[in-house]
DNA sequence: ATCACCGATGGGAGCGCTCCCACGGTACCT
DNA sequence: AGGTACCGTGGGAGCGCTCCCATCGGTGAT
């Protein structure tokens, strides 16, 4: 497939001298060949690509990495233990994003988990070995020194799912606002009036906006913000099952669930059956992530999808930009970007 | 956690050369400290330790790529698209066992997918820039041109399942031989005297490996092959399906089948149910693999377990050594290396 | 015609490290 | 005392590339 037969005559490797002296040029112009600079004229262009073609001519990584000061790797850092990484479909669903993006790239992905201590002991040495141009962040906890660790190595890093309004590093999110506005005007539509909340973990950033979302679609209805439709659980199913028992003691008259996570949802719904409630006669619910829970859930639940493919897109786009500006974003100043991505109301029988 | 703070007065990075002029000694010298080179007094090691610790020194490992010619990388190709790598726990657990033995070393693993065309244009790109010091080959198929570009290329290379008897790569197996034989075995100690095999793909090593097992098995016990009881699959359920028909049809006195796969034994137990053989009362079953199927199969199936992350320790540990002889397995003549771990016959009530 | 200018090109000077040879010193042998 | 051996050490010579500056002609403006 690659290299055409003749080698360099030692048997090595060809280098870029051999290519220019084959090619009747000197180094400096083969090097401009490579790497694509338009000041090199056509005819020159030509015959140093057939000497490169004739030697099976394969630019030596470790060199150009050191004459350039660049790796050309990036990597996506999942700080969870690999176990999740295959459990969740998230985390394939943003690979096949961040790889498709990638794919007409010379960058080289690495993928590294820092799920225990030692691991993430190795990912510090990594780092501040700057053995990489570039770093794509997932599912970061709110403590995590990582983010902090990356500004002072100055390695350009983008975020998914910033950690606040005020995130410092580049960071793609889904629209949760958007989303939770989208999933309770769809049950005020479907003419629910006592539509509940069980939020996500509140220090997580993206739970919070969709807090936001949900109070202001009952606001823009005109309708007020019950604050005992509100409680509190934690991504998890029991959290889940915990929030609808007291939701079902503090507001029996509810018609409405909406479950910041799909996981959520699975809890709630079972405490609704065991109180003898019907899904979606008695109690709408509605689910986030549109998860495989969601599509096999009796009845199938209606959820929010996020576009975790786009948004892995998104991310190397940023991160590739802030690579070629060669500037973490946290020294970019007041210029930090922020891509937010559209979600999208899935609806199934559930409400 | 890494860095202590000072840096070199330069604002970059400290070099080997800056390290041994804090130490008070030059800069071979450091670099034997640094790669655990034994000829250095204990006086020198601890000064020259103290000042790498005073810089924060990391060694640039572009340079010493280039220097060294070694990448301190490994690569796990898996010539599968990325879905089919998170779907099966084989991948997972392969990782799991790749990792555990790779975490107290230098070495940096690279997980290369090679489904599409494209991304085997990529690969092949990738291995002749001689990017990695060696490569991990999973699931191979036989006709694969991947091990000979290896070799060609004289890149280390350790092949996990052999593509046969001759392999000419390194390479590690579970003992599918010895499998079928306690497959067999175990049925025979059961009592059953016309125990069918349904094979895998027979251009696969391993399944004739199992097959060979099967025969040597029953011949031992005294009792001769009857090749009616041998039908062809393909690892699948629909292949199971169809070989267990026939050998209803050819040998309906079977009273147990060993199949290559647990999803081809849950084609057979399909195929068992629906002509009113129970199991295992009529018909025993045992498959192979120990996957999650065998587990919920109902009944739970009896199959032969393979260590594979054990395997993928094993993997490593020959790879590693490979490398540090620096020459592939090819060029090793006859002094081929080949791990063949134990499997484990993991018995539930199918039989 | 003259001169400033610009695009194309060649090649020196490193990038930070490893490898290896040469050096001085000490210990041990004859 | 002289020789041999070996250990710990310093530092030159690259590894193959990119960056950048100097150079060389050719061009258009004056």
């Amino acid at each position: 497939m690659a290299g055409h037969g003749a080698r360099g005559r030692s048997g090595g490797r060809p280098t870029l001298e051999e290519v220019a002296a084959r090619a009747g040029v000197g180094r400096g112009t083969v090097s401009r060949v490579i790497n694509g600079s338009p000041r090199v004229s056509d005819a020159t262009r030509a015959a140093v690509e057939a000497a490169v073609a004739e030697l099976g001519y394969v630019p030596n990584t470790a060199a150009r990495a050191l004459a350039a000061n660049r790796t050309d790797a990036i990597a996506l850092v999942v700080p969870e233990p690999e176990t999740r990484f295959f459990a969740e479909p998230y985390f394939s669903d943003m690979l096949k994003g961040v790889g498709a993006e990638l794919s007409d790239t010379e960058m080289q992905l690495l993928l590294i988990f820092a799920g225990s201590d030692r691991e993430r002991q190795r990912l510090a040495q990594y780092l501040a070995a700057h053995r990489v141009d570039g770093v794509l962040l997932v599912s970061v906890h709110a403590d995590d020194p990582l983010p902090d660790m990356l500004s002072q190595l100055e390695i350009p890093a983008v975020i998914s799912g910033p950690r606040s309004a005020g995130e410092t590093l580049t960071s793609v999110d889904s629209d949760n606002y958007g989303g939770a506005r989208s999933a309770v005007e769809h049950l005020l539509a479907r003419g629910r009036r006592r539509i509940a909340h069980i939020t996500g973990r509140m220090d997580v950033y993206g739970a919070r906006r969709r807090v936001d979302g949900y109070r202001d679609a009952l606001l823009d209805e005109g309708l007020g913000v019950d604050e005992f439709l509100i409680e509190q659980g934690d991504f998890t199913e029991e959290g889940g099952r915990r929030a609808m028992s007291r939701l079902l003691e503090q507001a029996p008259d509810v018609d409405a669930v909406f479950a910041a996570s799909d996981v959520t949802a699975a809890g709630a719904r079972q405490v609704l059956r065991e109180a003898g409630r019907r899904i979606p006669d008695d109690v709408a619910l509605v689910g986030y992530d549109d998860s495989a829970i969601a599509r096999h859930m009796d009845p199938p639940l209606t959820s929010v999808r996020q576009p975790i493919e786009e948004m892995g897109r998104a991310m190397i786009d940023l991160l590739l930009t802030d690579i070629a500006d060669r500037r973490p974003a946290a020294s970019r100043g007041l210029e930090r970007r922020h891509a937010v991505l559209p979600t999208e109301l899935v609806v199934r029988t559930s409400s």
